[in-house]
DNA sequence: ATATTTGCAAACGTTTTGCATAGTG
DNA sequence: CACTATGCAAAACGTTTGCAAATAT
């Protein structure tokens, strides 16, 4: 999804393009992993944006209300990404680091026999693995 | 991974087996599907135990920190379950339903791949579908 | 001009904590 | 007996809300 489409699917609902909104789309676009909320409030101070807490709340809310991007919460820390179709992470259950890989997924052809079967619609999927990094597995 | 095993495991640690303990493993290996703490809660009250509030989360904090249970975080919701290298879902973006899906994956391969390169050591993974269901999908 | 978005401060609900008591091995 | 687990009440934390002002179309 090209970022003229998003602005202009936003205005097809009624939103307004902030300047707030824009840097965050935008963040999350240039951004090929997964964004937390600090994460996202750095950007927006990047670009001398310093919205109140309540607002980032609302605005994310609100992109993800309009599946303009995707939450995926990983130890109790919610994570940002626009569906890409592709995310997968390896999440270290000591650090908590999350990192990203690039797998082979044969999911297209799942999910069109899902479509079918269960009758559901699948916008996206989130795939994690779990388990020890290098440096914790060696305590 | 078998209950005495389990059992057995958290007594090497130096854990009890307590009623609640144990009513709250056997109900995670009992249910093949996720469990948020409402619904542990229910097992508990089944088996005439009503724990504190402050128990529950302290006791699931202890069960996953020790890799014996596993959460996994949806809409907003704490969910566990038991390792048991498969555990994929369809969840709902409207109603926020959850259903188990059993899909073949190939990650038995890829998952020994990436330990080799990544040097990252999986314990488990989790794979969820997002989109509407049958219902949500018709308005 | 109209509807959406924002900041602020207060309210809310969930999760965590400290400590004394109870329970387990 | 030593150590872990629990209940209780209070504290801490993240998130949400109502409203008036600011902003976007």
């Amino acid at each position: 999804m090209k970022i003229e489409e998003i602005y202009k699917q936003i205005n097809n609902l009624g939103g307004r393009l902030t300047k707030v909104r824009k840097v965050i789309i935008d963040s999350l676009i240039n951004s090929d992993c997964l964004m937390s909320q600090d994460c996202i409030l750095k950007a927006l101070k990047k670009n001398d944006l310093k919205p109140n807490r309540s607002t980032i709340f609302r605005e994310l809310a609100y992109l993800v209300k309009t599946n303009t991007i995707i939450k995926n919460t990983i130890n109790n820390i919610d994570y940002y990404e626009i569906p890409k179709a592709h995310h997968h992470h390896l999440v270290c259950l000591k650090c908590h680091d999350i990192s990203k890989i690039d797998i082979k997924d044969h999911f297209e052809i799942e999910e069109k026999k899902i479509s079918k079967e269960k009758k559901f619609n699948i916008l996206n999927h989130s795939l994690e693995f779990y388990g020890y990094c290098e440096n914790c597995n060696n305590f």
